[in-house]
RNA sequence: CGGGACGUAGCGCAGUUUGGUAGCGCACCUGACUGGGGGUCAGGGGGUCGUGGGUUCAAAUCCCGCCGUCCCGACCA
């Protein structure tokens, strides 16, 4: 059963719209302990707790360009007056006009602040619960320093601190190189919890540890000796308009050849060549591309422009567009392509010698087995869900909120700065995808909502036990669920419990009488009698 | 925004093809029994059939519009 329906079934959740949903109190306390976790790591490396509202003025998003970055991801509303508002995706502006205003020397700095806030995305698809929601909780902590150094160990205190925060709270992850995006800035990485409902997707290598986001891949272009390479030969190739029929008609393999996608970036047709086995990324081309407008040349587009021959397009001779390649396509490598012409193809084509390539782009989809760029090791391809991700942003937005203190010797220094994120509310779903079995949940301790999940089972004076046993447990520092149901009967209740999942079940049964209560571990399903005596001394042990 | 499905009781669904008294399971209420793995019996309550219009003697059912939801592809904590 997906994770969050066992959340919705066992009581943690309801949905009230498309990605929206609420929190009941079992939830709330889930919810409670992974922000009061994140709190006590940031709090340890000396960040500082504020609270921005959600409801904010447009105008500083209009200032950094981020309004029409976000484009419809935003919440855009607008006041009786006519204000224009937006409910906050993310809060760099914010933070970054507070520091323009409150800092204002070197001795200000470095300063770290953070907020647990709530967040509004309009997702085009909000999906499996509370791990995609419109609205969600986010823990966002923004780094303030005069200098790339000051920066540089800024991020290295958070990246452990996050370290720290899911070790604490059970979460299996990975570290990722990533892909800035919409938030600018050079240097990022990502947490990433590795399970198959996950919408990242990320490789690894086993031998040398590189990890990193499909988006972030970054082959190197390994030039090669073109050595006696024939001269280009033009071949008879009719009815091969796509690289299957090419491929086959000439005994070929398919990486042998040279795909050419046109697409118009903008108003400019610019050619994109690729090894004929791979598939090209349209989204990453349009990350690649950004912020131009990409889109596929289409079969209209080619009546207007007769010297592109569809299907039969190759980057050699007289070319009339800007040819961008993948890696693969290094110096030097020959490959067979298009002739522009129809039903006509070349082989013997070099790179270097036969044709030139304008720019190289990472856009090809990555498949497992491609050799890792740091080692040449194959690597691995796994999903996972993203759970944080931690920028150096540089002074990308001190620039353009003219973030400067004075320096010692009075001059003004512009600051630069880090942005940092947890998800807080996915960390719930996560935590319930990675900690569950056929039966329910199975919380972490650090994040159960109850230590203790206390079921009489019996019709004599069990309830009255277990209410004492449930006081004496709470006096000892635990925190207790006691299912005081009256009508439930045996089933419904130990069915119930190891759905909601608590660490620990205590059934007061029929022993209870003679002191002895029944011990159940929620994770081993290991079941122990024992005193109530020595149920406390081990749960508190 | 493109493709597919769905909207009937709190939840899950049948009924729609072929128009004619709105049903089933779970849950809920009352009572009794039972009491270490979703127990039994008896009785009971609950529905503008997503919404607006049309066709018809008659619409949950046929037709049209709208709204919403879910699933598959383009975004991110």
């Amino acid at each position: 059963m997906p994770s969050h329906r066992l959340l919705v079934r066992a009581g943690y959740l309801r949905r009230v719209a498309a990605g929206s949903y609420t929190w009941l109190p079992l939830g709330v306390r889930v919810l409670g302990n992974v922000a009061r976790v994140v709190r006590a790591e940031m709090d340890r490396i000396g960040g500082q707790e504020v609270l921005f509202p959600a409801l904010l003025p447009r105008g500083p998003y209009d200032q950094t360009g981020r309004t029409e970055a976000y484009g419809d991801l935003v919440f855009k509303l607008r006041d009786r007056r006519g204000g224009d508002y937006l409910l906050g995706p993310t809060h760099e502006e914010m933070f970054t006009l507070l520091a323009a205003a409150e800092l204002v020397s070197y001795r200000d700095v470095p300063l770290v602040l953070y907020q647990v806030q709530t967040k509004y995305r309009d997702e085009p698809r909000p999906r499996s619960g509370v791990l995609r929601g419109r609205e969600f909780l986010m823990k966002d902590s923004y780094s303030f320093d005069l200098d790339d150094a000051g920066l540089a160990k800024s991020y290295e205190a958070h990246r452990e601190a996050y370290q720290r925060i899911f070790d604490r709270l059970g979460i299996d992850y990975r570290i990722v190189a990533a892909f800035s995006g919409a938030m600018g800035g050079s240097e990022s990485e990502e947490f990433l919890a590795p399970t198959p409902v996950g919408e990242d997707t990320f490789v690894s290598c086993p031998a040398c540890g590189y990890a990193a986001n499909v988006e972030a891949v970054r082959v190197p272009v390994t030039p090669v000796e073109a050595g006696a390479v024939p001269p280009v030969e033009v071949l008879d190739t009719p009815g091969t308009p796509t690289i299957e029929t090419l491929a086959a008609h000439l005994g070929v393999a398919a990486g042998e050849t040279l795909k050419n996608l046109l697409v118009w970036v903008d108003d400019e047709v610019v050619g994109v060549g690729v090894p004929g086995d791979r598939e090209v990324d349209l989204g990453r081309l349009a990350e690649a591309l950004a912020p131009a407008r990409v889109r596929i040349v289409e079969a209209a587009d080619f009546a207007a422009r007769p010297e592109l021959v569809r299907g039969y397009i190759g980057p050699q001779g007289e070319r009339t567009f800007r040819y961008l390649a993948d890696p693969r396509v290094a110096p030097g490598t020959a490959w067979v392509t298009g002739a522009n012409a129809a039903d006509r193809h070349a082989r013997n084509v070099v790179c270097g010698r036969d044709f030139t390539v304008d720019g190289y782009l990472d856009v090809v989809v990555v498949r497992p087995g491609d050799p890792c760029p740091r080692c040449g090791g194959p690597l691995t391809v796994d999903r996972g869900v993203e759970v944080a991700h931690i920028f150096q942003l540089g002074r990308l937005y001190a620039d353009a909120f003219g973030l400067d203190v004075a320096g010692p010797a009075g001059e003004p220094v512009r600051l630069t700065m880090g942005s940092y994120g947890v998800g807080v509310s996915r960390a719930v779903g996560v935590l319930a995808e990675q900690h569950h079995d056929e039966r329910g949940l199975r919380w972490p301790r650090e994040v159960a909502p109850y230590d203790v999940h206390l079921v009489p089972i019996g019709r004599g004076d069990q309830p009255a036990r277990a209410t004492e046993l449930a006081a004496r447990l709470e006096a000892a520092g635990l925190t207790v669920l006691l299912d005081d149901r009256a009508d439930a009967s045996v089933g419904v209740k130990l069915t119930d419990a190891e759905l909601l999942g608590m660490p620990w079940v205590v059934v007061v049964g029929r022993r209870a009488a003679d002191g002895i209560v029944e011990l159940r571990d929620r994770h081993t399903g290991a079941v122990a009698e024992l005193t109530t005596d020595a149920l406390v001394t081990t749960l508190t042990g």
